[in-house]
RNA sequence: GCCUCGGUAGCUCAGUUGGAUAGAGCAACGGUUUUCUAAACCGUGGGUCAGGGGUUCGAAUCCCUUCCGGGGUACCA
């Protein structure tokens, strides 16, 4: 639309001797209710023209009818100019760019992005607050190649800690040698079970301590099972055998119960960073910014940054006793990482919880001078509420990824059948066609919504099937598909002759869209663009499939060719746009 | 307390660099199938854009302020 805009500047060099910059001419769609595809808003050029809003746009308006070929017409409301353009433009562009097999496709820019995505903590299985992120993760990933990046996917998993030594030392006490194997769990939620088991009785012996006299806060230090964590911890830190068989081993399982979720969530990574591998790592970092004057030191030996001249407080990145915390570990992963790729921009996939860690990380490392410091971004996402409020996973009250997948694809299948539409289908059609459904309900459910907005979920009310949901777009495609089998298609188009009807003229426009809105999206880092522009697509061409005559039983023409060449880009552009999301369209449904 | 992110229809959500009478879906009600898949389409009702003030020709959008909710503010991660 960039030669509207030159018009218009020129119309108002010509009209009132002014010569405007280009953002003085603002363009928006036309509204629905009105005559014509663009409108110019002429609020802002009234200074230039000294006349009042109507009389300006009636002036450039008789211009651009004037002397632009593609402005067949124009009519002014209020303060704005509505310009009605030719067809022959829109088919133009249509045959010209929409139709071509290139369409989508945007050429590399050139730059790296990494995207850090998933990093679970590997002592529990994970729940819905991790699908979100891993569906984040992965399709902002994918809008980034899409849109011209080289993208590296990065998972850099909590594999050590305490945390782990709790799952660790109850299995070690009370699993009478449980394994995936003989007992049938998922190794992830086998090692979750024990993790569980961990705090109930780490909570009954604090209950005794405190019933015999000691302060609650006494009774959590000093209850046996959190002592014998820690000195597991520390064995396993010293490389004790033992302790280091009994990690390996109970990781593996965890590990096999991930890759699953994982599958099923059709994610993937092209790197894994374990920060058992990492968490030494940042010490070097400490040193070079207390030589630059970046840190200093208490007496205490402890190492702060000074944050308070940027709006935060002092911050603690060394203990005094010369280990690590949090931020150390990270400033020196991000280093690793930089290292290990050079990448122009990264991308940490985290939740909203760690705004402030990310502030300040993001801080301490481009004062430390890392040029790449820049290119680091949080993309930060709410939470996942149930209507009781936060998943709580020691209260029970989580909701299972793996529970979840099943039971949306039992839906799927339910559904589908009651509407007994796959009567002659093939078993194993079947069971992938109701994946995909109950999938696609579930990635559609959760990426349509602005990742910084916190989610509901009603584990009560099942997610919908219908209306703006991933099925209904994936319906819409199954259709198209089966419509451009019937009818024969074949590619091929002819400009002469052709009539557009209203919605018609909309499909080709939202259609000439989709490019960029994968720029958009990716820029964004929201998915939810992408979401919400495939639902606006799929509404309008089921508005088109419904007011046109049968195509299959159209006698041939150009009209009918056309009619299926919008068929067949708009299929297109559902099913690539739906895979940027991770959710897979069917070919019958 | 301070920092930060939210608050749009009964519910779940869109709303572009500030633009016209704020839009969808679900739920409710009514209609559409001898026509290519009715997981669809068409229609009806439903709003103090949390409240107040300001900037502007124009504010859901920007600024100030109050209220409500989430998160953070650890020598936890």
């Amino acid at each position: 639309m960039d030669f509207i805009v030159e018009a218009a500047r020129k119309a108002i060099q010509e009209l009132y001797g002014a010569d405007v910059p280009a953002d003085v001419i603002s363009l928006q769609e036309t509204r629905k209710e009105f005559e014509g595809q663009v409108t110019i808003v002429v609020f802002p050029i009234v200074r230039y023209s000294k006349k009042n809003p109507a009389e300006t746009a009636e002036d450039i308006g008789a211009y651009l009818q004037a002397n632009v070929p593609e402005i067949t017409a124009y009519n002014v409301v209020k303060g704005f100019l509505n310009l009605v353009l030719s067809t022959e433009y829109f088919l133009n562009i249509f045959h010209a760019h929409t139709l071509a097999a290139s369409f989508g496709e945007i050429a590399p820019n050139g730059k790296r992005v990494m995207v850090e995505y998933s990093s679970p903590n590997t002592n529990k299985p994970l729940h819905l607050g991790h699908v979100r992120n891993n569906l984040l993760g992965y399709s902002v990933a994918e809008l980034l190649k899409a849109s011209g990046y080289d993208v590296i996917k990065v998972n850099l998993v909590n594999d050590r800690g305490i945390h782990i030594c709790k799952s660790m030392l109850a299995w070690q006490k009370w699993g009478n040698g449980e394994t995936p194997e003989n007992s049938g769990l998922k190794g992830d939620h086998l090692v979750g079970k024990y993790y569980v088991i961990f705090d109930a009785e780490y909570k009954k012996e604090i209950k005794t301590l405190t019933e015999a006299g000691q302060s609650e806060e006494q009774a959590k230090k000093a209850a046996p099972l959190i002592v014998e964590a820690q000195q597991m911890l520390q064995k396993w830190e010293a490389g004790d055998q033992e302790v280091i068989s009994l990690w390996e081993k109970m990781n593996g399982w965890v590990y096999d119960g991930f890759g699953i979720t994982y599958a099923n969530l059709g994610v993937d990574f092209d790197r894994f960073y374990y920060e058992s591998n990492t968490y030494l790592l940042g010490k070097d970092n400490i040193q070079e910014g207390l030589d630059k004057g970046v840190f200093f030191k208490k007496e205490d030996g402890s190492v702060w940054i000074d944050l308070t001249a940027d709006g935060l407080d002092e911050k603690l990145v060394l203990r005094a006793d010369g280990t690590s915390v949090y931020i150390t570990q990270d400033i020196g992963t991000a280093q690793l990482k930089q290292d290990d790729y050079q990448m122009d921009e990264s991308i940490y996939v985290v939740g909203n919880e760690q705004d402030y860690h990310f502030k300040v990380l993001f801080l301490i490392l481009d004062k430390l001078g890392k040029p790449w410091a820049k290119g680091l971004y949080h993309l930060s996402y709410g939470m996942v509420d149930l209507p009781s409020g936060k998943m709580k996973s020691r209260e029970g009250t989580v909701v299972d990824a793996d529970d979840l997948i099943a039971e949306m694809i039992e839906t799927a299948r339910q559904k589908t059948e009651e509407l007994g539409k796959t009567n002659d289908f093939p078993e194993a059609d079947k069971n992938e066609l109701y994946r995909n459904i109950g999938l696609g309900a579930l990635k559609y459910f959760l990426l349509k919504v602005e990742p910084k907005k916190r989610l509901l979920f009603d584990p009560n009310e099942s997610i919908d099937f219908q209306g703006h949901t991933g099925p209904f777009i994936q319906y819409t495609h199954a259709r198209i598909r089966s419509l451009l089998a019937k009818a024969e298609y074949q590619p091929g188009a002819e400009l002469a002759g052709i009539e557009l009807s209203e919605t018609e003229l909309d499909m080709l426009m939202l259609l000439s869209k989709y490019p960029q809105q994968i720029v958009d999206a990716a820029a964004a880092h929201s998915p939810a663009v992408m979401a919400n522009y495939l639902f606006e697509l799929a509404k309008a061409f089921n508005k088109f499939y419904h007011e046109i005559p049968p195509i299959v039983k159209t006698e041939a023409g150009p009209q009918k060719q056309f009619r299926l060449n919008i068929c067949r880009v708009t299929g297109d552009v559902l099913k690539k746009g739906m895979s940027l999301l991770g959710i897979v369209v069917p070919e019958r449904m």
